[in-house]
DNA sequence: TCTGGGGTCCTAGGACCC
DNA sequence: TCTGGGGTCCTAGGACCC
């Protein structure tokens, strides 16, 4: 048995909080958060899962709900939330000798070297600094291994005699088991929902259950990642910290169509629009990309005819430079591009990507084209970011149409855009009028 | 009228090579 | 009449995560 710890700090309902740093009063009160476009429920206050809103529910279908019962709507608003979850993981990055950044609004941290007994205050220390700094309430859970942390967070979440805290390595192996022995296998931290399904069917229902069955049985259904959930609820470690962030495998920027599309130059304008975002980020991450795929397809939901392709290239060396990788994408479009159809979504996939001060120079590239392009877009990218976001970009995505995304219900940029910052209400005492 | 977006890993099967 | 076997690479599809 290990002598490591891990923490897990969650924040609660993350979107949701965030809305409600802003306006206090929805606090206890349902408030959902909308996926891009509006399309469907992704974020819900506890009071708004009470009321039996499911995660995903297409959010057309619960309009009248949302209406009849009071429940407050947003639509996903990231420049906030990637701001606020900065600051929380600021926070635990000072409060643990190490974090590992998991997600907008979960980290790992290593709490090994703390003696056990100090776990809970110290754990608790934390949750009120983010809470008192920031606004947002988080849980946590703490476990020999990431899997086990898991299980304690979603305990110290759910049950609230936890008061948001969870430690689950202050339990013996039998008491452990009785802990397990009410976790529902489809909860645990890498069985989906096909595996849980499939895991019920053989009689396995509760991580206690998983936990006991036989390797070879798991390994021949589960593969080698359900083993190594298995073997980290009996406490011995398969998923390590993470020391640095792996390098980026693919990147990809896609949205659905506020309206269906139906023209090539419409596609042609999201695409061109996509691809270039997409050319920010490599830029931003000092990377490059020499395969680029594109991809159309019509709305699965429909009954109308359906459509979907894909084509992508192989580029003789890695690039970054807009100009390039937005004609690109065009070509690719306009190989798979067929008439006739109402497209619903589009995007662009950037993969085979490496750093920008190692890449491989193409056979019959010149150096003086490529410095000249890097200095291009360096200029490009300082100017947006003084001037804000698309001051300068190609001139096939000037028009903005129909695939636009819908976002009728965002809140404001309050802490990143001067101009959306929360209005200071000053009240006056009766006393002094 | 209206159903998100961005990632990772694993496996099976085909192509190809010797 | 007889028609190998093993390795590698690539891709598509399926599972998972938030």
């Amino acid at each position: 048995m290990s002598d490591e710890i891990f923490g897990l700090a969650d924040c609660n309902n993350f979107y949701v909080s965030c809305e409600r740093v802003f306006d206090p009063s929805l606090e206890e009160r349902p408030v959902v958060v909308l996926s891009n476009n509006d399309g469907c429920v992704i974020a819900r206050s506890n009071e708004a899962k009470a009321m039996g809103i499911p995660m995903g529910a297409p959010a057309f279908k619960y309009r009248e709900y949302f209406q009849k019962y009071g429940i407050t709507v947003f639509s996903s608003n990231y420049t906030l939330y990637d701001n606020m979850s900065e600051r929380v993981m600021s926070i635990l990055a000072d409060s643990a000798p190490f974090i590992e950044v998991y997600s907008i609004d979960e980290a790992f941290l290593d709490f090994s070297s703390l003696k056990r007994f100090h776990m809970p205050s110290f754990c608790r220390d934390i949750r009120e600094k983010i809470r008192s700094w920031t606004g947002i309430p988080v849980s946590i859970g703490t476990g020999r291994t990431k899997t086990l942390a898991k299980i304690a967070n979603r305990i110290a979440k759910k049950d609230k005699s936890t008061g948001g805290i969870f430690n689950m390595e202050r339990y013996c192996e039998n008491d452990l088991d009785m802990i397990l022995a009410v976790i529902d296998v489809g909860d645990i931290w890498g069985i989906g929902k096909k595996y849980a399904q499939f895991l019920r069917k053989s009689n396995i229902n509760t991580a206690k259950d998983l936990k006991y069955t036989p390797d070879e049985w798991i390994l021949k259904y589960l593969t080698v990642e359900g083993l190594r959930t298995t073997t980290e609820l009996r406490g011995r470690i398969c998923i390590p910290f993470r020391e640095k962030r792996p390098a980026r495998k693919q990147l990809v920027v896609s949205r659905s169509f506020g309206k269906d599309v139906t023209d090539l130059e419409e596609i042609s304008e999201s695409v061109s629009e996509f691809a270039s975002r997409a050319a920010e980020k490599l830029r931003k991450e000092g990377l490059t990309a020499s395969s680029i795929a594109v991809f159309i397809q019509t709305n699965p939901f429909r009954n109308d005819p359906q459509y979907h392709n894909i084509s992508s290239i192989k580029l003789p060396a890695g690039t970054s430079y807009t100009p390039e990788i937005v004609q690109t994408a065009i070509l690719l479009l306009k190989k798979i591009f067929r008439s006739g159809y109402s497209y619903k979504k589009s995007g662009v996939i950037f993969s085979e990507i490496g750093k920008t001060d190692t890449r491989q120079m193409g056979l019959f590239e010149k150096n003086k084209n490529i410095d000249r392009h890097q200095d291009l877009m360096r200029t490009i990218d300082t100017i947006n970011t003084e001037m804000g976001k698309n001051y300068i970009r190609p001139a096939i995505t000037l028009n903005r149409h129909r695939w636009e995304m819908k976002s009728s219900f965002r809140s404001s940029r309050y802490t990143t855009n001067w101009d959306e910052l929360p209005s200071v209400r000053i009240c006056h005492d009766e006393n002094e009028k």
